[in-house]
RNA sequence: GCUCCGGUAGUGUAGCUCGGCCAAUCAUUUGGGAUUCUCACUCCCAAGACUGGGGUUCAAAUCCCCACCGGAGCACCA
């Protein structure tokens, strides 16, 4: 086919590439991407989805990724120390090591920079109505009294505020847009609160916290964003901080927004709903099997091109979307088959002697279709067969033991049989089963909704960190191999 | 209630900007078959969609209007 139609060649590779692209970018000046997520838990699926897409876009054209942490809550939303780290590891394992990190909690000083500048040029000013209270006037708008106060006393109360002066609740900054805007979404928002708590990084050093829409729009300015990709609940937010760039005559990045994604497997779990699920002791921690925490994943041997492949499938439409994991299991399994080791794991064992069976070393190929050396089992008369296995078998019923040889049973209620010889042409389709060896490792497979306990081959221990597949199982990522070897489901 | 945004097979996606080459792409899924010392992999075949109704036009998935359905925002959360 090479020789007589090289064109189709080329034109079926290209079909194939198109199905990993993203569409392309309006382009003016370089670009810069960045994800900005708040490190109050571990990246989870949502967030890889953030990570891969920007981080796609700043490889595909040869520009820069940035991770910022937007860590500007100390009390609702508080921020968790360890997870700034889990956020590096996390972006890096999955091939999308940030150029550069920063961390809003180090820069709240060049965000009362812009504050006082727009207090000065009139465009921002100190609130003291409650909350319920400047709802009402908003729903109605109608502007609130300090509205309408002069720079001077706004600064003034600014620098009150900064003090200390005042308690939690007390005064806001807002940023005045219009207040008679069709969409009450935005009207007048609050960019800056008191909260006394103090912040995990940065202890008490500040009492008044930027809101999101504030800071983010600073950031996005100081960083050189030119490209902004996020979902569609962040759309108002690009219209509060439009107001913000008028004013001070800054260029908005280009934004895309997508729809919400939610997985079947897992539903919608927040990150503050598994930190308390964690809490009370409903899973084991955040690398949980039930999870969608990146560190769950990776633990259950997902690779990183396999999200990175989901992920650039899924694209970025406005639609929601729900997916089934199946997806991301397929493109798992992609990658995984070929590299995977195959390996006999039997669970739910139960014992089976083999009368006049001779002792034999078994060997067995560590993967079907490519040479990767075979593993070697030895036997001698009795092996471990799965219970479902057993349930299935009728007396005089001809079996092959994979690998080993061939068997005919000839009791049930203790499971029995008797060696038949080796001849492989005797055994019909579906009559091969696998087997473990009475003296094998005890093995234990943790999978999202089951344990599984069993007995496997020896060989097993030297695939510590590995994939490998159990035969007629799944496939498996070995995670511990001293006394009983622990094992991650994956998928089948 | 106000505002904004969506709606292509079971699922996700391409096509929509610039109407015709779209009886609609690719992947996954499901069913069947081939191959196989795994119920894995590979290969082959098949199934399955433009939310509905109007309009514009020689021609509409693509443009316009209405309806219906879905989502988001209206926080001193991110």
């Amino acid at each position: 086919m090479q020789r007589i139609a090289p064109e189709l060649i080329e034109e079926l590779h290209e079909k194939r590439e198109k199905e990993h692209k993203l569409p392309g970018l309006d382009i003016t000046d370089g670009v810069v991407m960045r994800i900005a997520p708040n490190p109050n838990g571990p990246p989870t699926l949502g967030s890889a989805r953030g990570i891969i897409i920007n981080h796609e876009y700043a490889k595909m054209y040869d520009g820069k990724f940035i991770l910022r942490f937007d860590d500007t809550d100390p009390k609702i939303k508080r921020p968790m120390l360890e997870a700034y780290a889990w956020y590096e590891e996390d972006c890096e394992w999955l091939g999308a090591k940030p150029d550069e990190i920063v961390i809003a909690s180090d820069r709240l000083d060049r965000y009362y920079e812009y504050a006082e500048e727009l207090i000065k040029k009139g465009d921002a000013y100190i609130c003291f109505c409650s909350q319920q209270k400047f709802k009402q006037l908003k729903d109605a708008k109608k502007a609130c009294p300090h509205r309408e106060k002069d720079a001077r006393t706004n600064l003034e109360s600014w620098k009150k505020m900064l003090a200390g002066e005042y308690d939690e609740g007390e005064a806001v900054l807002r940023i005045k847009t219009d207040i008679k805007h069709k969409d009450p979404a935005l009207r007048d928002w609050v960019a800056f609160r008191i909260v006394k708590m103090p912040h995990p990084r940065v202890g008490d050093k500040y009492q008044v916290w930027p809101m999101l829409d504030f800071e983010s729009a600073i950031e996005d300015h100081l960083l050189g964003i030119t490209h902004i990709i996020r979902g569609k609940d962040l759309m108002d937010s690009e219209k509060r901080q439009k107001f913000v760039y008028g004013y001070l005559g800054w260029e908005y990045p280009k934004t895309s927004h997508w729809g919400r994604i939610k997985i079947h497997e897992f539903g919608k779990l927040s990150t503050s709903e598994m930190k308390k699920a964690i809490q009370e002791g409903l899973y084991e921690g955040w690398d949980d099997p039930r999870l969608p925490t990146i560190c769950s994943l990776r633990r259950r041997g997902i690779q990183p091109d396999a999200i990175r492949n989901f992920m650039i499938g899924l694209g970025i439409s406005e639609t929601d979307i729900a997916v089934s994991m199946d997806t991301l299991y397929a493109e798992n399994k992609k990658i995984i088959d070929p590299v995977a080791n195959r390996y006999f794991f039997v669970h739910d064992p139960v014992r089976m002697m083999i009368e006049n069976a001779p002792p034999v070393v078994a060997k067995a190929p560590l993967h079907p279709n490519i040479d990767r050396g075979i593993r070697q089992i030895s036997t001698r008369g009795e092996v471990f067969v799965c219970k479902d296995d057993v349930e299935r078998m009728k007396e005089g019923k001809i079996l092959r033991l994979k690998d080993l040889y061939n068997i005919k049973i000839t009791s049930l209620k203790p499971p029995k049989a008797e060696y038949i010889g080796n001849d492989r042409s005797i055994i019909e389709r579906g009559a091969i089963i696998h087997w473990a060896p009475v003296d094998g490792a005890k093995v234990e497979v943790l999978a999202p909704d089951y344990e599984y306990n069993g007995v496997g081959e020896e060989g097993i221990k030297s695939e510590l960190g590995n994939v490998v597949q159990f035969e007629r199982f799944g496939f498996v990522r070995i995670n511990s191999v001293d006394g009983v070897i622990r094992a991650h489901f994956a998928h089948k």
